[in-house]
DNA sequence: ACAAATGATTACTG
DNA sequence: CAGTAATCATTTGT
């Protein structure tokens, strides 16, 4: 058909779409924002008595609560920074001042991040008139001129204050996170909308519409450049082809196998053969006649996908555990969004399994199937899956934060337009295939073929990884995903492999960095295609910032390249802002990076509060983990574990910790704003007891005694919940727990979700600006 | 503007 | 709950 587009600009129609909609049909429309609301509401509460931040710190407090996603809580986030808007702006000013002072002294003064931080929590707050003033009272600042939080947050303004010429300069001129461009999509349409109508003077239909996103595509800089034609990418709609060829009445598994693999969801998957047979039974009415005059089943597929057909074009592939690219577009951003929802995430984060953990950088979330992506972060959610499945991440919840990045994403939307219809398109669409949920589950995909391919996942998974359906990941050096989930690891001929047949994000890629592969880390970022990101980061990825590596099942490595050094200590020196995880390095020594997850059976519904709470930004800053390592038994040492400690630093209030657990492990922090803007988790070693997860036992139980060694000895928290599945995971109801803390019988606490991130900007760091005091900050917002 | 293509929705059935 | 048929709404092409 149509397909090929011109190849560059044209198509944003796509993106579109999908926000707008069609997608969203089926699974529930309105459920989203109820249901992020409400899951919200039950967990936030208990949050806040174990954490460890302080009491004061108001900010940390918003922040914590939004991660809840309690509504009441982003309410009162965002009224908190609004409030400190005003304090903020003298603040900046001083900042403005002496930023070249060291941050040492300066009393008061934001860092960017904080800037950012409060930048989100007005956008979510649908403050939009106090985010005018906080911005206007800012500093010109160079520290503050990338910092993405910013300009969206004064691209926001200028779309409601209708000043389109500047919105557009403003979405033009900066390459913004994929997590972004949902949000700045939809406004660079509706302020083509709007200005074309006030220039006509009447509503726009459908079709004025289209033409007008046809007339102004979207820029690089918030698009990745996937196309699709009436709201499918091509490719999802190849798969279905072929499926549709052998099969038409496709079974449950089938059906999921390919929405898995499309990125679609299960109801469309589902109303695409519906649809399909329809139109082949009767092809008189809707169906032209052109495709086929008999029978146009069969011939459909002939006529249409010559290629595709016959030979699997995707299909091979499924064995590859390689590389693979299906077609010819790598890395769109949205690409999948997996399937049902595409999920954004405002700040940074990582989740794993489950847990978040704030990264400075680029989040990006790696799901078992599915990817979400959030703004920064990349979530690894259980990689695979052993034997059942992977974790998933339920899109629900998530989506209705995503969306929020803001709750209130249409609220302010909306109130500068009417349409709000399309936003809350937007927003309804992820949120409903949220609902529906079934990525997951079935396991893997590793490919699309139309092959029922869990199986061969699963073996390969198990193989490698664990017994407990923990898998774990490993990449060399620069991987690649494709869409389809494949992963693909460019150089080396290495061993990395990826287990997961399920994994999927397309979008991320790992960059080659010269540095951090050296070191034996992978750093992912999430970039969109662009190499810009890439390039430009280059430099915090070298810093160290980044990395995860996972290893167990239950455990949960960082590694931070930076340093060098292995084991201990991440001070972090330079790298104030970022996470760093130490190191420590998996198991495998080939993989830089390992993700293990666990399997079994989570279901996603457990995720979603997680994600959910990734969602928000929250104030959150930087922070370091410390200490990484994790390890075997093997592996680690006592020693290290020892060493670790030290290497915490500084100071503040940290936090968090991770959780092992059989089924999956959490990491997961919080941040908040410390004194000295750091946070440093230590994490824990070895916690999880032995990487390699062989038994099922550790699944079962994590190994207690390490962890009550190590807990003493650090402070850390490292709990393994022998029920992180419920805990977790659990139904739907439980969500409300994930925000917060689960105590362990011993009483410690492990925040999840903490994180948010705001503080996205950790990248400005780059410009190793100096740590302002926060403290200032916190004290400022809790004045307020 | 018109028409075709296509995804989604609704009502009904088994 | 899955199928079918009818129908709507949007996307896309002319």
């Amino acid at each position: 058909m149509s397909s090929s587009s011109p190849t560059g600009q044209i198509a944003s129609a796509a993106d579109i779409k999908q926000e707008n909609g069609m997608e969203s049909a089926s699974e529930g429309q309105e459920a989203p924002r109820e249901v992020a609301g409400g899951a919200a509401a039950g967990l936030s509460p208990p949050a806040p008595a174990p954490f460890p931040l302080e009491p004061g710190d108001t900010a940390a407090t918003a922040a914590a609560a939004r991660v809840s996603g309690e509504e009441g809580a982003v309410a009162a986030a965002a009224a908190a920074a609004g409030a400190a808007a005003d304090q903020v702006q003298l603040h900046s000013e001083l900042l403005g001042r002496h930023h070249h002072a060291a941050a040492v002294q300066t009393p008061l003064a934001f860092s960017p991040d904080h800037v950012a931080c409060v930048c989100e929590a007005l956008q979510q707050g649908g403050n939009l008139d106090r985010l005018a003033r906080f911005l206007w009272s800012l500093p010109q600042s160079d520290l503050l001129r990338g910092n993405e939080s910013l300009l969206k947050a004064r691209a926001l303004v200028a779309f409601h204050q209708g000043i389109y010429p500047e919105l557009y300069s403003i979405l033009e001129s900066h390459s913004f996170e994929s997590a972004n461009h949902p949000l700045l999509q939809q406004l660079w349409y509706k302020a083509r909308y709007t200005e074309a109508e006030r220039a006509r003077g009447r509503p726009l239909g459908a079709v004025d519409k289209y033409r007008l996103r046809r007339k102004f595509p979207l820029p690089r800089t918030i698009w990745d450049g996937e196309e699709t034609v009436y709201c499918f990418k091509e490719k999802s709609r190849n798969a279905l082809k072929e499926l549709y060829k052998q099969n038409r009445y496709p079974s449950p598994a089938e059906k999921r196998h390919l929405a898995k693999i499309t990125g679609l969801s299960l109801t469309q998957v589902s109303n695409w053969f519906k649809n399909r047979r329809q139109r082949d039974r009767n092809p008189s009415e809707t169906q032209s006649k052109s495709e086929s005059d008999g029978n146009p089943s069969t011939e459909d597929e002939s006529s249409k996908g010559h290629e595709d057909l016959s030979p699997h074009p995707l299909s091979g592939s499924s064995d590859g555990v390689t590389n693979l690219s299906l077609s010819s577009h790598m890395e769109p951003v949205y690409m999948q969004q997996i399937g049902n929802a595409k999920i954004s995430l405002s700040s940074s984060g990582v989740l794993l399994n489950g847990s978040l953990v704030p990264a400075s950088t680029s989040p990006v979330f790696l799901n078992g199937n599915s990817f979400i992506q959030g703004p920064n972060g990349v979530i690894l959610n259980g990689l695979n899956v052993g034997n059942t499945q992977s974790v998933s991440l339920n899109p629900p919840k998530m989506a209705s934060n995503i969306v929020s990045n803001g709750i209130s994403m249409s609220d302010i939307l909306g109130s500068a337009s009417q349409d709000v219809k399309e936003f809350k398109v937007l927003q309804g669409s992820p949120a409903n295939s949220a609902a529906t949920t079934s990525y997951s589950p079935s396991a893997s995909a590793s490919f699309p073929g139309l092959i029922p391919s869990t199986e061969v996942k699963r073996e390969g998974i198990q193989t490698v990884a664990s017994q407990d359906g923990g898998s774990v990941v490993t990449f060399t050096t620069p991987v690649q995903i494709n869409q389809y989930g494949i992963v693909q690891i460019p150089n080396s001929g290495a061993q990395g492999q990826f287990l997961n047949g399920s994994i999927g994000f397309s979008p991320l890629q790992l960059p080659p960095v010269s540095v951090a592969a050296s070191q034996g880390n992978i750093s992912v970022n999430s970039s969109t295609s662009d190499g810009s990101t890439f390039t430009s980061e280059s430099t915090t990825v070298q810093q160290g910032k980044v990395f995860f590596s996972s290893l167990a099942p239950n455990a949960v490595v960082y590694t931070v390249p930076n340093s060098g050094q292995t084991i201990g200590s991440v001070k972090q020196e330079g790298l104030e802002r970022s996470l760093v995880f130490s190191q420590l390095m998996p198991v495998n020594q080939n993989a830089q990076v390992n993700a293990n997850l666990s399997s079994e059976n989570i279901s996603g519904s457990g995720l979603h509060p997680l994600a959910s709470s990734l969602v928000n930004v929250s104030p959150t800053q930087n922070f370091s983990l410390t200490p990484p390592t994790l390890l075997n038994p093997t592996e680690l040492n006592p020693d290290i574990a020892d060493s670790q400690p030290m290497s915490a630093p500084v100071t503040s209030k940290s936090t968090v910790t991770s959780v092992s657990n059989t089924n999956y492990a959490t990491l997961q922090n919080c941040s908040l704003i410390t004194g000295q803007d750091l946070m440093s988790v230590p994490m824990s070693q070895a916690v999880l007891g032995e990487i390699v997860p062989t038994a099922e036992d550790q699944v079962g139980h994590p190994s207690p005694a390490i962890h009550q060694d190590f807990v003493r000895e650090h402070r850390l928290v490292l709990q393994s919940v022998a029920n992180i599945k419920e805990n977790f995971l659990p139904n739907s109801e439980s969500k409300a727990t994930s925000n917060l803390m689960m105590l362990d019988s011993k009483s410690k606490y492990v925040l999840d979700g903490m994180v948010e991130t705001v503080c996205e900007d950790l990248e400005t760091d780059k410009k190793e600006l100096a740590k302002l005091q926060t403290v200032q900050l916190d004290e400022d917002m809790q004045d307020l």
